[in-house]
DNA sequence: TCTCGTCACTTGCAATACGCAAGCGACTAC
DNA sequence: GTAGTCGCTTGCGTATTGCAAGTGACGAGA
């Protein structure tokens, strides 16, 4: 399941992780404070549930995010970050400055959630 | 040929862009100093021929990167960033350091080149 | 001039990944 | 008990990718 590496750069051994059009919009989500599934579902770029449920368990994989039960009450479970996982934010925050500065028609309009 | 926004979010119209495994370590080979398609062929992570001609047009096309003859005399032209490609670096930059702190096994081999 | 090699792609084709719609089991609300 | 929501999974058609081979332009050398 283990895909080798391309090479020992970490550059591309980073774009093996996460080099992808979803991954790194689910980790924004999730810095943003969504944990359910239909939350993630929910963004305006629609991913499909398929691709949403492969990403979840790539992220999980891969520890850059967690599993947890919100609450005993309701029983369903969200995903959140893990340390490794809020470590991308700085380069998640470069590729959105980068956005915003040459891409017209953008907006931030997420603010990450402690 | 101009595939439409996703969403109005940074995030998404970057990586719309440079969201895919080999884009991104184009831009690295060019800030590096690489310039001719056989140098880029020549990354260790082995790029197919006709991804790399399909990425160069890509990276032409979004203005990330442009076509020049470094001498008359050979007549062979080559691809480097431009203005716009050159402030990818940091976002890069991020990413890198991302890969050295928490992939183990991976090495900054190359340095970027004025 | 005729071949040889290199370079920058292009083409064909099989394998993989993706997008969409539908379905499924667990659970809750009414 | 039936209807709805949630978190996936399945089928299937399409798009993208990887690999190998081929093409045309060019230069060097015999």
């Amino acid at each position: 399941m283990k895909m080798a590496k391309r090479s020992v750069c970490p550059v591309a051994c980073t774009l093996d992780l996460i080099g992808d059009k979803w991954t790194l919009l689910l980790v924004r989500d999730m810095a943003c404070g969504k944990a359910l599934f239909k939350e993630f579902s929910a963004s305006p770029e629609r991913i499909a549930s398929n691709i949403l449920a492969d990403r979840l368990d790539r992220l999980v994989g891969s520890g850059l995010a967690e599993s947890f039960s919100p609450s005993p009450a309701t029983g369903r479970h969200g995903y959140r970050l893990t340390a490794k996982g809020k470590s991308l934010l700085p380069a998640l925050g470069a590729l959105r400055d980068w956005g915003l500065m040459h891409i017209k028609g953008t907006k931030a309009q997420m603010k990450p959630v402690g």
